[in-house]
DNA sequence: GATGAATGAGAGTTCATTCAT
DNA sequence: TATGAATGAACTCTCATTCAT
C-alpha cells in the first residue's frame, strides 16, 4: 500500500530503462551496430535524445546493460525450462531449445563484441560474466551427469559446455552472415541436438527411432 | 628472365596490398573494428594515409578484401591438408585442425560482419561467398561419405557442415569474449573432434576406447 | 497572440538559417568560393561547425539556398521598385537601379556557378530557375512595351532582356576582377541606362538631348 | 640553321606548355573549375602528373598562364579583325564578332576568377592586366571615334568600353548558367550589335531602317 | 627530362554528449 | 524530469606537390 508510492517511480524508471534497452536491440537488429546512433535508439524508444542520458551514462552503457539484461532474461528462461524436466538429456534438450530460440531472437545481444566498444575494465568484467553464465549452466549439468553416472568423462565438462554453446552461437553468427543460404533453424536444432546427445550423453542417435523397432 | 621486369611492379603492388591487409588485421585485433581508423592501418602498414587510398577505394574495401584474402588463404590451407590424407574422418580431422588454427589466428577476419559496414550489394555477395565456401567444403566431404557408405545420414550434409563450422567459429567468438576464462584451444579442439566424430562418423570415441581396455 | 508561441521556434530556425546564409555570403566575399570552408562559415555565423549541419544538409545546400534566398530577395525588391512607377522606361530604370545595387552587394551570389559545385539535377534546376527569373522579369516588361506601342521590335524581348542583364552582370563580374581599375558603379549605371534606353526604347539619349538644345 | 639547334628544344618546351594549357581549358570546360585536378589536366595533355610541374610551378600557375595565353590570343585575333576594316562601327563590329566567338570557345578562361584561387599579388596583377587589355582595346577605338567626330561623348569611352565587354562577357556567363534556356548566340550577337551601334555610334538601328521604308 | 607512387595537410561530415530551458 | 539545439572531436577521403628512379 504505502510502498506503492515508493515503488511506482522506481517501476517507471525500470520501465523506461527497459524501453530504451529494447529500442537499442531493435535498432541494432535493423541497422547494425555501427549504424545505430543514440538518436535512433531514443526515437525508437519514443523519448528525446537527452532523456537517454538520464538513464544511461554513455552509449556503451546502454549496450552493456542490454547484454546483461537480455542474458539474464535468457538464462532465467533456460533454467526455468530445465527445472521442469528430469534426466540429464531432457534437461539439456529443454535448455538448448529455449536457449536457441532466445539467442536467435536477441541476436544483436549475442554478437555484441567488446572490440566494437570502448569499455572500461569494470564494464568488460560485467559483460564477460553475463555471457559466461550460460556456459557455466551447461557445465554444471554435464558435471552432475558425470558424477551421477560415475562415468569418467572423455572431456572436461567445461570444454563440453563450451562446445555446446559454441554450436548454438556459431549458428546464430553464421545465420546472420549467410541469411537465406543458412539451413532452417529447426533443422539445425534437431541436427545439433542429435550431435550433442551422441557425443556428450552417448547412446543411439535418434535413439527413439531405433528403440521402437 | 625478361618477364621479371613486367612482374616486378605487379608484385610490388600485391605486396603493398597485402601489407595493408595484414596491418588492418593487426589493428583490428588490437583495437577492435569500430576503433580501427584508416590512419591506424596506414601507420601500422608503414605508409601514409593517402597511400592506402591508392590501393583500396574505401575503408570498407580494405575490410572486404581482407576477408576475401584471408578466407581464401584459409580454405587453400584446409584443402591442402585434407588432400594429404584419405578416409572421411582423417580428412575432416586434418581440415578442422588447420581451419581452427587459422581462424584463431585471423579472428578479426571471422568476426567481420556486414552489419558493421556500409556495404554495396556486390560487396555483400563477395563477403557471403567467401565465408560460405568453408561450409561448402565440409558439406562435400560429408555428402561423399554418405554416398560411399551408403548410409542414410541422420541429418543433411549441409546442416552437419554448418554445425561443424559453428562449433569452430563459436569457440573463436567465445574465446574472444571470455579471454582467459575460456578453455585452452587444444583441449577444445580435442573435445570438438571427438564430438564431431561421434556424431557424424560414428564409431568409438577415443576416450572411451581406452577405458574399455 | 497565441500563435506567437508557435511561430517563435520557426522564426528562430529561419533566423539562424539566414545568419548562416549571410555568413556564407560574407566569407565568400572575403575569401572566394573555393577557399570558403564550412568552418569559416560557421565561425562567421557565430556557431559551431556541427550546427551548420542542423540547418543544411551539405555545403552545396548552403550555397544553393543562398542563391535562391538572395535572388528572391533581389527580385522582390526589383518588382517592388518597378511597381511604384509607370511607363516602360521608368519601370526598367527603377528595376535596373535597384537590381544593380543588389547584385553588387550580393556579388558572390551572382557568380556562384554550378561548375564549382557537385550539384544534383534537382539543385541545378533550382539554381537555374532562381537566376533566370530576373531575365524573365525584364522580358515581360519589354514584351508588354512592344504590344502597347504596336511597334515591331527589332529583336526579341528575350534577347533584349538577356542583353540587359548581361550588361549588369558583366559589369559586376568585371568589377570583381578589375577592382580599382573599373569605372565607378554610378558612372557605369548611368552609361548603361542610356544605352538601354537608346537601344530598347528609342528616343533621345539624355546627354545628347541637352546638347541639341 | 645553327640556331635551329637552339630553338628546337625551346619550341618543344613551348609546345608542351601549350598542350598543358589547352588540356586545362578542356578539362575545366568538361568538369568545372573545382573538379579539375592536376591529374586530369596531365592525363588530358598526355603527360604524367609530375611532368606538369616541370612546366608550371603550381596549379594556380597553369590557370593564370592559361588566362594570359588565351587572352592574348583572343586580343590578337580581335586586333587583326579590326585592322582589316575602316570606320568606327565597322571596326567595333568586326572586333565584337571575333571576340564573342573566342570567349564562347574559351569560356572557362573568361570565367576564371581570382576568388577561386590562391594568387600572389604578382599573379593577380598579371591576371588583371590580361583581362583588362580587351576593355582598353575598345576604349581606344571609341575614344578615337569621339576625337574624329569631334562629338562630345555622352559617357566616357572607358565606361562605354566596359559596357560593351560586359554585354559580351555577361552573355557567356549567363549562357553557361542557363544552358538551353539562353537565346542562341547568333541572335544575341545581332541584338547586341544593334544595341551597341544605337547607343555608342548613333544612327539607324537595322530593324527600324527597314520599317521606315 | 619524364614518371607516378607516396605524402599529409586539409576538407566535409557525423554523432556522442552537454546543458539551458 | 524531459527536451533537443548546440557542440567539437574524430573520422573518412581528396588532391596539390614532391622526389627517387
Amino acid at each position: 500500500m504505502t510502498n506503492r508510492k515508493n515503488n511506482a517511480p522506481k517501476d517507471a524508471v525500470r520501465d523506461k530503462r527497459m524501453a530504451i534497452i529494447d529500442a537499442a536491440l531493435t535498432v541494432i537488429h535493423d541497422k547494425g551496430i555501427m549504424n545505430a546512433t543514440v538518436d535512433d535508439i531514443a526515437h525508437s524508444a519514443g523519448v528525446a535524445k537527452g532523456t537517454v542520458y538520464l538513464y544511461f551514462k554513455t552509449k556503451e552503457d546502454i549496450l552493456v546493460e542490454m547484454v546483461v539484461e537480455k542474458s539474464g532474461e535468457t538464462l532465467a528462461a533456460v533454467r526455468e525450462a530445465a527445472s521442469g524436466v528430469s534426466g540429464t538429456w531432457e534437461k539439456l534438450r529443454a535448455a538448448m531449445r529455449i536457449h536457441f530460440a532466445k539467442i536467435i531472437e536477441h541476436m544483436p545481444n549475442v554478437l555484441i563484441d567488446e572490440g566494437m566498444l570502448h569499455l572500461t575494465a569494470a564494464q568488460q568484467k560485467i559483460l564477460l560474466s553475463a555471457k559466461f553464465s550460460h556456459v557455466k549452466f551447461y557445465e554444471e549439468i554435464i558435471a552432475e551427469h558425470c558424477t551421477k553416472t560415475g562415468r569418467e568423462p572423455p572431456f572436461s565438462p567445461l570444454a563440453s559446455a563450451l562446445a555446446l554453446t559454441s554450436g548454438l552461437i556459431g549458428y546464430v553468427f553464421q545465420r546472420h552472415h549467410f541469411k537465406d543460404a543458412a539451413v532452417d533453424p529447426e533443422e539445425y536444432l534437431r541436427t545439433y541436438e542429435a550431435i550433442v546427445r551422441a557425443a556428450l550423453i552417448g547412446g543411439e542417435i535418434e535413439g527413439e527411432k531405433t528403440k521402437k523397432k
